[in-house]
Formats: C-alpha cells, structure tokens, sequence
DNA sequence: GTGTGACTTAAAGTCCGTT
DNA sequence: GAACGGACTTTAAGTCACA
C-alpha cells in the first residue's frame, strides 16, 4: 500500500505541475522525504498524510480512493 | 484528524461487535494501543492503517471517508 | 473491557551532499 | 528535477503495570 499511496500522490502533484520541492514546501515537509514517500520507502503517519493531502487540495480519502483502485495485491 | 480516525474506527469496530482487545488480535496489534488509537492519542502509520483497515474489512479510503464526514474543522 | 503513564527500541523525518 | 547515501535528531511502535 506504501507503494501505491506514494505513486498516488506523485499523481495529484504532478497534476498540479509541482516538483517534489515545491510540494515539500507546500506540505512543510523535506524534498528528500518526500522523493522516499512516492516511492513507497517511506511508512508514512496520519499527520503527515494530512499534511499531503492538505497541500495538493485532495481530501485524504480521495488520495485512497486512486491508491485502492490501482489495488493489484 | 487524528480523533476522527480514531472515532471512525471504534464505529466500525463497534458495529462488528467487537472488543478492542479482539481488534488488537485481527489486526495483530497491541490492546493498548488501539484503545490510544481510537481515543486519537497516536499518530498512526500508514503500515497500521492498513492493518486496521484489513481487519475490519473496510477500504481504508472509506475509513477516512467516515473520518472526514464528521469534519469539524 | 478500557484508559493511562511510563518506558525501550525501531523507524520516521531532517539535513548535508553526490550522481 | 529527481534518486540516492550517510549521519543525525525526533517520534511512532510496541509493551507493561495498574487503575
């Protein structure tokens, strides 16, 4: 799920046409932190996941929603 | 949010009929730690949210459907 | 059956850099 | 612009005794 949660917000941000360090900033979260999350390295907590979808505009739920619909486990 | 995480998965669990300290065992977590879960004391991974959403049978993303649905803030 | 404080240790998360 | 590495600090995970 790490996997899938990371490629869903490397998804919406590309979306918005955002780098991994202007997303970063957006969420007050570290460039590199951020590289480690999309590619599903990174076992992310509630916080900082509201902190993403907070920055991209998404309600988390949504986030799941495009994470659980990719669901090839 | 965290609280709201929290409050929907003791709904569900509630609904199941089950016990914390059964929800621990399906989701093989700690009794404690749930119950500091539901009360929105812990920052949870997203490793144990999928745990507690496996357990409970629910997709997470309609976990923080319900979690957001009471929003709040 | 649940809430709570305290505690250890494993991992999150930051910051520096290089490729 | 992004992946990756090492070193570092902070926090979540996980457990326990007790109320």
């Amino acid at each position: 799920m790490r996997k899938r949660f990371g490629q869903a917000v490397r998804d919406v941000r590309a979306k918005r046409g955002w780098s991994q360090e202007r997303m970063a900033d957006e969420a007050g979260l570290h460039r590199t932190y951020v590289s480690a999350i999309e590619r599903g390295e990174r076992n992310v907590s509630l916080d900082n996941i509201e902190k993403l979808a907070t920055a991209l505009g998404t309600p988390i739920a949504q986030l799941f929603v495009a994470a659980e619909a990719s669901d090839a486990a």
